[in-house]
DNA sequence: GCGGCTTTGTGCAAACATTCACAAGGGCGT
DNA sequence: ACGCCCTTGTGAATGTTTGCACAAAGCCGC
């Protein structure tokens, strides 16, 4: 990811740590807004987003004054104002490169559609699946990369290929013009300043979790208490 | 995620920002491993993480001095010592449960079996789904739950249902002895202390490029400039 | 064996993030 | 109009993470 050091608390700069957090605010919001509720305390919607109250406070106080003291929050108001930050209020269209099985359940991903997200094309190298159609759209070769993406104005590309095509697939996402990847190939990749990177990897989450639950494990082997004393 | 506040830096505590960086160390060692190098520099093996090499440096340095100043660190020994304390050198049976067109991606993802992470068993509750076959593995009914997890050992979930269902199916994973969860449904589960929980969201991650993008977007804008100076 | 070259491991300071605790402020009943 | 109660917004304290910069330490050639 490309955040220069002091562009993070500048003049308008939102912590990275509460951007990442907002949307899980969106989301609770959101359902409470589906729900009825018309106004909700920093105390319910962070109990809803699984926070403490005082950080969804102080999150909240980075975008503005938005809430009433001694009543809370108007759900629609922060609804708009959170999405709005996000960048929500406009389209994004999204380029999915890699229609293996994690790409096409990428391509029919619902939630993926809503929120300005929309799947602009497909692209992929593989013969046998150039031509078909997933999600009703075509699913095109991957040497149409620039036009596609030129031609549908996508900033968002997202990588599901194997992780030996992933560098070459950003590179040239890099040169149709794509300033946001998100990586789902189990691979490092290297970009310009300029482009931001997300990688999401569940290898590497399941190896996270082992290493809690063998913590876990150990702790009640009194073998190894015995060596932690 | 249930860590206790206190317990990140205890006596032989790994940082939690650490244990999160193992697994590209490990992968970028395998990769090395594969290719027949013996020996890597701290910069080398920063460089192919996509790290910076004093962190890395210091990341290792948690798990003991395992490098030989001025020569580097011995690819194979590292990926034993950090294969090791991540837990991969024990056997994981996995469960997942939800096999929409995420869930048969999961059961079909290769990187999913290395390192120690098994496809134990898959379940569902769709009467259409039960009984089929995917990845070799049969589909049994959610009603299975405790006995598949109790007869397979299993202390790792996979939650990838729709989102109304997972905290249900969370509290049945958790009954039935389940300590690790990872969420694919967009939903924030409550879990008791013991129980790890770990999320993986692609419109999250969506909505925090969407973020970055529009701050990219309006640098350009004369207008904002304006406003920002 | 010794000096020079290289790379690790780490003390330290700065940056960043979280949490507490409370003053400031707004609504509501009287 | 006033005072009480409730909840926000935030200063200050604490904890965590990063990155620099360098001393400590191993190898190699002579």
């Amino acid at each position: 990811m490309s955040h220069r050091p002091g562009s993070a608390n500048g003049s308008h700069g939102i912590p990275e740590a509460t951007v990442a957090r907002l949307p899980v605010y969106l989301r609770a919001l959101s359902a409470l807004a589906e729900n009825g509720t018309a106004t909700v305390s920093s105390e319910e919607l962070a109990v809803a987003a699984g926070v403490n109250s005082a950080k969804l406070r102080k999150d909240l106080s980075h975008l503005g004054s938005y809430g009433t003291r001694g009543v809370g929050y108007d759900v629609d108001y922060l609804v708009y104002q959170v999405s709005r930050e996000l960048g929500l209020t406009q389209d994004w269209p999204v380029v999915i490169i890699g229609l293996g099985n994690l790409g096409r359940a990428l391509a029919n991903y619902g939630g993926f559609a809503s929120r300005g997200f929309r799947v602009a094309a497909l692209l992929d190298s593989d013969p046998a699946v150039v031509g078909t159609t997933i999600a009703r759209i075509p699913v095109q070769h991957s040497d149409e990369m620039e036009a596609v993406v030129r031609r549908h104005r996508a900033s968002i590309g997202v990588i599901a290929t194997p992780a030996g095509s992933a560098q070459s697939v950003c590179d040239r996402l890099v040169a149709s013009g794509v300033t946001s990847i998100l990586n789902f190939a189990p691979a490092v990749l290297s970009v310009p300043e300029d482009v931001d990177v997300r990688k999401v990897d569940l290898s590497i989450e399941l190896q996270i979790l082992a290493f809690h639950a063998q913590r876990k494990a150990s702790m009640g082997d009194p073998a190894v208490q015995a060596v932690g004393s």
